[in-house]
Parts: structure tokens; C-alpha cells; sequence
DNA sequence: CAGGTATATTCCGTTATAGGTATATACACG
DNA sequence: CGTGTATATACCTATAACGGAATATACCTG
């Protein structure tokens, strides 16, 4: 199977993706929104459906698409060993925030 | 200039910044450890310096990579749009860890 | 400056993939 | 059941990228 990576690489794909983030689609939703051919729509979701990014469901003639978390929470898996890297600032911010913000949060544990 | 998601889609370079995240490491150092010809890591390298994955410094005939964290942030930021389709399962996890975890933790907003 | 070590580059052949066009399938509705 | 709409597939071509082998460059040391 392809791998999650290779998969997002397509910038189309990305596209895709985004637009789903927001809404479940049809194909020919997509289509229009993204000014793109219908074949290459159906071709870019066969390739996200295969490799789990998106499930679809039966309405009429139309199918529609949604979001499935699981290869871009293995993207987001990868990342983790490099957020070290970064979080450095973040922990600064979080710093600069939490001195800005005189109410301290009784359960402070969510963001 | 090559997007991020396109560098990150070959296996080679994703095991390449897997070593660099634990320590700084020569180009020989890479090739023994990942069992990979000279010219591959080098021309891999060249890919993720150009992209902004790595930098390089000179020591005697050697060349030392080390990440850069900000192609890695972009990727990391494009996730976030895809974050609440699984926020709610890692807080059922949470949630089962703060149970499982008898003694609570005095500063818990650090993990 | 010669020889050795470390790394980069060039050249080449193979292969995978995206895009375009045409066509096929599925379903609805009169 | 025939026509229109929505989506999927097949076929083809061009191009980009990887891997391998050979070679070039850089730098150190005696």
C-alpha cells in the first residue's frame, strides 16, 4: 500500500483533504471548487480511499466523502520526535501567556 | 523549490531526519548506520538541505547535519486543520490516564 | 606535494505517477 | 426502458525521481 506520506505529497491531494476538513463532499462538489477535471477527482479519492484518508457513502448517484483520521494521525506520529525542536519557542509563548493571562485556570490541564 | 511533503514522501530521508533527531552526524556516519551507499546520502542530503530539513557544518574533511525545525513546522501546521478528528479520542486516553494515575500531578500542566 | 579519506556531483537507465481524453458504470426519473 | 446526471475506470504519454556506477572535489597528514 502507499505509503501516508507519498499520499500528501500530491499537492491536489492536499487540496482535497482541506477542502474535506470542513465539510463531507461529493465528487462533482469537489470538482467545481477546486476547478478540476472530473476524472482526476475520482482518480486523487481512489488513491485517498485506498490508503484510508477518506471513506465515502452512497447518496443516489452521488458519493460522498469524508475525512478518516487514522494515516494523518501517523503523519502527526512521525512528527512528535521532532517537535523538541520547536516546542522550545512554544514553551516560550506558552510562558508569555500565561504571565498575559492574570486568571490562572482551575483546571489547567486542556488548552 | 520542493515542497516539504514531497521531501518527507521518501522513506530514505524520513530514516535520514530519524537519525538526525537523536544527534548531529557525519554523512559516513548516516551511510553505515542506514546500510546506504555514499552517493544516496549524499544526494538525499543535498535534497533536505535545499528544502530546509537540515544544515551543515564543516569539521576537518567531514560534514556534520543537524535538523532545522522549520519545514518540519509546516507540515506540522498543515496538520493542525485535521487535529479534531482525533482530539477526541486522545482525550478519552487522557482521560483513562488521569484515572489510571492515582497520584496527581501538583504541576499538571507539563506533560 | 603525494596519497588517503570524506563527501559531492555527473551520467544514465528504469520506473512510477500525474494528467488528458475517451469510455464505462451506476442510479434516478419520466 | 431510455435519457440525463454523477462517478469511476482504461488507456496513453510525458516527465520526474530514484538508484547505481564512475568520477570529481575538498581537506588532512606525512
Amino acid at each position: 500500500m502507499e505509503s501516508a506520506f507519498t499520499v500528501i505529497a500530491e499537492p491536489s491531494r492536499r487540496a482535497i483533504l482541506h477542502l474535506l476538513a470542513s465539510a463531507e463532499r461529493s465528487v462533482g462538489d469537489i470538482e467545481e471548487r477546486l476547478r478540476m477535471p472530473q476524472p482526476s477527482v475520482s482518480k486523487h479519492l481512489r488513491v485517498l480511499r485506498e490508503a484510508g484518508f477518506v471513506e465515502s457513502r452512497v447518496d443516489a448517484q452521488r458519493r460522498l466523502y469524508r475525512i478518516r483520521p487514522e494515516p494523518l494521525m501517523e503523519v502527526d506520529a512521525w512528527l512528535a520526535q521532532f517537535r523538541r525542536f520547536w516546542s522550545v519557542h512554544v514553551d516560550a509563548l506558552e510562558r508569555h501567556l500565561d504571565r498575559m493571562s492574570q486568571v490562572p485556570a482551575k483546571k489547567g490541564k486542556k488548552r
